[in-house]
RNA sequence: GCCGAAGUGGCGGAAUGGUAGACGCGCACGACUCAAAAUCGUGUACCAAUGGUGUGUGGGUUCGAGUCCCACCUUCGGUACCA
């Protein structure tokens, strides 16, 4: 490389990424040139990236795709004018540091400080404009600090349904002590009973704390939860999938625990409206609306045949309710016990044996199959007074609802099974109901029959009307049931937040604001105790006061993610979770960008504690992210080869390509992962090992190194190959380290833009990356040839110019819907006719160069200084775009025969519709398919095309 | 099953209802070279080829449909006995 010196500056006259890059780094650090300051006379823009967990792994290239597209969109706002924050920072509690942690006995926090440093390094090989003096890591104890002061808030307020939002816990104590409860409607458990205030007033201190449990948005209750005995840890409903942990896969099973919980149930309305007021994509939105899974019914009590308990039911179609034939419960419900004849009693009790026997995974994949027992008693349909049988069975489910269901088996499909196994009735109840004897018919059509006071009424007239006689009579009325339960709040680990609480009497109390943070106490083992208390029952001496006992679980992982937006409005800030300065300056985020994995976790809990800290008064935004963009992941490829099962006793291996699996019959064959560097065309059919590639294979594999490999006639080891997760396992996992040091960061960045919409999922191949390289290496000898500097300042031409501002015309539209491949494509057709002009001229690369500047950042840093400037091309303004320059003199109309098009023609742009029709129908060309016929119609659309019609 | 998104060359992908396949890869040919790589240039949807056919399939709306409407098929993502 050749270099010229000069006031000692550097300067780099060939391409050579690794220098322009090393070089641009440590000025801008030097500079501080990503230095984002809160107030000043520019609009404000808040880019937030969804901050990543750093794991023992590093980054590999799908993560920073949202990276690179949300760092582009930073550097263009700032371009445009904004004072832009765009910070990173560390999710930094979690599993992985903690499992490391047991293995090798060192210290979480060191682990994670490590990786932290990797991921640190990493992310600036790539060029990212983050303002580093903000970083935030959630284990920090001057982070989490907050979460538990945020915890702590939580815990001393309650939801008050007629103020529709939180009130402090004391004005429920004074209420209470006033008037009781009778008359208050707050967001708490279904169980807590009614109480006057000469109750509350007699109730002891510990009584009084114990009863406001019922309330507080945040308290410890036993519950069952999803406990995972490999992991020696609770999930969370989101982090299990088919009754496996998402991590690790370990089987999960149901436990009664004391666990903190969350009352996000109390915000289950708010969270489905404040849907209405974001731009978040429509899936996402779906997906959160499902899992909250609001809808609208009745519950309706059904007294008992024999005593005067009645059983409660949510049905959302209380229309229905004179189709009733049975009744069933879960075989969890609580009073199975108690309704149980004798006479039945065996036979329950074995179905409930069985039941309980079955794993999650076992009752998912036996959906279909009808099971059930009866109990042998009996309740009333309290509209017609008819006697309903009463079943237990596992198709209800004890955690929805009241875990009780009246069955209406023409209407609903489920009851329609198991009214047909069980040989019940089937009772039509609208005319409109179909083919009642093949199925269930939920239509909502027709008028009703067989069904008392709603007989010939239509649906919009019997919902109402009994609605109203269930209420006159006290046996039910019109209510709203949510799918969405409390969050379980406790992790039985140690790498995570401690919950700032302990414990007296058996009753939990707050740990003094004063005193926080609580800090995470040493302990000389990562695992539970020898009594089965979580890790932190192991720390010395850990009493608060010295007396009580704190409360040993640590806050699950989505604690510190839920708010750590804020934290970098005002990162260093000690006397508030941010400075209402800095939270006015700053307001909420306007564009948050991340992926869809985290739809119905971290993004409806932040969203949930956002909307507390908005009661509060501490936010200005009920919903804290404006706009939100998924980056689809980039996915790996994942290559194996065929190996024959070998028989017992049988040493010899023998891998066979894919195509040559005919000639095996009877064989079974295992799939064996291969590195991918070594198969040649990865991803595709033609996969395969050549010679060498076996030969590496063997190498890498020594334990393989005596196998037989079976060819093909091209002497290839056919692979077979997948699309899926990078990971270790699959020896697929591409470092984007590695892509920078072959191709500098500016063409990685590009690529990864130019690979797609960044909203899709792709798998990562590194085909097309060469012409990027080569795009970059052509736009910088528009600069520089053969080290010599070629811009001029003549006057650009009118060709030149409509070069220019068709460019900045296509970047400035497709920067703003987030299309930055095609910005990409943009560069590189101005590129291409800029070099087919032999343009060097100054006022036309430059402008060019700004625009490039979001995505080539130091390539276009390094040719502004050669441009003589002594600012950062990133401190530049956006170009106008003049439109004076896209005229066009002349418009090539494609004319068309009855819609097909026949020849494309040149007109002078001012041509007027009716010379065009003229002239077109004249044409040679055109009378040649008019064929003599008569010209019925003739479109023609000013500067887009001619139609003509015969 | 339900909800959502998407189906376009050999591949990644472009196209406010108006010339389908921009841009890139790959491929072919050419230049440079003793040769190769790299680089540069030209071409590249398909076919029985003055023409015809083409955006998952079948219909429809329109002068004109990849784009809008209806039905279906396939793929991906989410969810799952939620009463």
């Amino acid at each position: 490389m050749r270099y010229r010196y000069s006031s000692q500056k550097q300067y780099i006259m060939e391409y050579s990424p690794r220098d322009i890059e090393q070089k641009w780094k440590s000025i801008w650090e030097q500079k501080q040139t990503y230095r984002t300051e809160n107030g000043g006379s520019r609009p404000k823009y808040y880019i937030l990236d969804m901050f990543p967990y750093p794991s023992g792994a590093g980054l590999h290239v799908g993560h920073p795709l949202g990276y690179i597209a949300s760092d582009i969109f930073a550097r263009y706002k700032r371009l445009k004018g904004f004072n832009v924050l765009h910070p990173m920072g560390y999710d930094s509690f979690g599993l992985p540091a903690e499992q490391y942690a047991i293995q090798t006995g060192i210290h979480p926090a060191i682990a994670t400080h490590e990786n932290i440093d990797r991921y640190r390094s990493q992310l600036e090989n790539l060029g990212f404009s983050f303002d580093w003096s903000r970083e935030v890591r959630t284990s920090s104890p001057e982070y989490y600090r907050w979460t538990q002061w945020i915890f702590q808030q939580l815990f001393k307020h309650y939801f008050d349904k007629e103020a529709g939002k939180a009130l402090p816990i004391d004005t429920l104590v004074q209420r209470l002590a006033s008037e009781g409860n009778a008359r208050i409607q707050a967001a708490c458990e279904e169980n807590t009973p009614l109480i006057s205030a000469s109750d509350w007033n007699a109730m002891s201190e510990r009584e009084q704390q114990l009863f406001l449990l019922n309330y507080r948005l945040t308290f410890p209750e036993e519950s069952y939860v999803n406990w995972c005995p490999a992991m020696g840890t609770v999930l969370s409903n989101d982090e299990v999938k088919d009754g496996l942990s998402e991590r690790g896969g370990h089987p999960v099973e149901r436990k009664l625990m004391a666990q903190w919980s969350m009352r996000i149930t109390a915000y289950a309305d708010r969270l489905i409206d404040g849907l209405e007021e974001i731009d978040w994509p429509l899936s996402l939105k779906e997906q959160q609306r499902n899992w909250i899974g609001r809808s609208q019914g009745a519950s309706v009590k059904f007294p008992l045949e024999n005593g005067d308990k009645q059983i409660e039911v949510f049905t959302t179609r209380v229309d229905t309710i004179y189709g009733v034939t049975f009744m069933v419960l879960a075989p969890e419900h609580e009073w199975v016990d108690e309704l149980t004849t004798d006479a039945h009693r065996e036979e329950i009790n074995a179905y409930r044996t069985w039941t309980a026997s079955r794993s999650e995974v076992e009752r998912m994949a036996e959906v279909k199959k009808v099971t059930g027992a009866f109990t042998g008693a009996y309740c009333v349909n309290p509209f017609n007074g008819a006697k309903v049988p009463i079943y237990i069975a596992d198709y209800v489910l004890a955690g929805y609802g009241t875990g009780a269901v009246m069955a209406v088996p023409s209407g609903d499909q489920r009851d329609w099974n198991f009214a047909t196994h069980f040989q019940l009735p089937i009772i039509p109840i609208l005319d409109a109901q179909q083919d009642m004897d093949k199925g269930a018919d939920p239509t909502k059509e027709g008028r009703y029959i067989n069904s008392g006071i709603i007989n010939g009424m239509s649906y919009e007239e019997a919902v109402p009307a009994l609605i109203q006689w269930l209420e006159e009579r006290g046996l039910g009325k019109g209510k709203v049931q949510y799918r969405l339960r409390n969050a379980v709040f406790s992790r039985q680990r140690y790498w995570g937040e401690p919950v700032p609480a302990y414990w007296k009497d058996d009753v939990p109390y707050l740990v003094d604001e004063n005193e926080l943070p609580l800090v995470l106490p040493d302990v000389d083992k990562y695992l539970p105790t020898e009594t089965g208390e979580p890790p932190l029952g192991r720390a010395e001496n850990w009493k608060y006061q010295g007396k009580y006992e704190y409360e040993l679980s640590t806050m699950p992982g989505w604690a510190g993610s839920s708010w750590y937006w804020y934290r970098y409005m005002d990162p260093h800030n000690e006397k508030g979770f941010v400075s209402k300065e800095a939270v006015d300056y700053w307001q909420d985020v306007d564009l948050y960008v991340g992926g869809s994995e985290h739809a119905v976790g971290h993004l409806l809990y932040s969203r949930f504690w956002n909307h507390f800290l908005y009661d509060l008064g501490l936010v200005p935004k009920r919903e804290y992210a404006k706009k939100l963009i998924n980056q689809g992941m980039i996915q790996g490829v994942i290559e194996f080869i065929y190996l024959i099962k070998p028989e017992d006793g049988d040493d010899s291996r023998t891998f066979v390509s894919a195509d040559l699996l005919g000639n095996y019959p009877g064989k079974e064959f295992a799939l064996i992962p291969v590195h991918v560097d070594f198969v040649k065309d990865y991803g595709r059919d033609e996969s395969h090992l050549d010679a060498a590639g076996i030969e590496q294979f063997k190498e890498w594999r020594p334990d393989f190194k005596a196998a037989a490999f079976v060819t093909n006639d091209k002497g290839q080891l056919l692979t077979k190959s997948e699309v899926g997760k990078m990971s270790k396992r699959y020896f697929n996992v591409v470092n984007p380290d590695d892509v920078v040091a072959r191709y500098g960061a500016d063409c990685f960045r590009i690529y990864e833009m130019f690979l797609g919409p960044i909203e899709q999922a792709k798998p990562w191949n590194t085909n097309s990356i060469s012409g990027v390289s080569r795009f970059l290496n052509n736009f910088w000898r528009l600069f520089f040839r053969d080290g010599k500097w070629l811009v001029n300042d003549e006057t650009p031409t009118k060709e030149e110019l409509k070069v220019l501002h068709t460019a900045i015309k296509k970047v400035s539209e497709d920067v703003e819907r987030f299309s930055f491949n095609t910005c990409v494509a943009a560069f590189m057709v101005a590129g291409n006719d800029l070099n087919k002009l032999q343009c060097h001229k100054r006022a036309i690369l430059e402008p060019l160069l700004v625009m490039m500047a979001p995505f080539a950042v130091h390539l276009t840093e390094e040719l502004w200084e050669h441009l003589g400037h002594t600012g950062s091309i990133h401190h530049a303004d956006w170009p106008e775009l003049d439109e004076q320059w896209l005229v066009e003199d002349e418009i090539t109309y494609p004319i068309s025969v009855n819609g097909k098009l026949r020849l494309a023609v040149p007109f002078p742009a001012s041509a007027q519709p009716a010379e065009l029709e003229k002239a077109a129908l004249e044409m040679e060309g055109v009378q040649r398919w008019l064929e003599g016929k008569p010209v019925r119609k003739v479109i023609v659309v000013p500067g887009r095309m001619i139609n003509i019609v015969v």
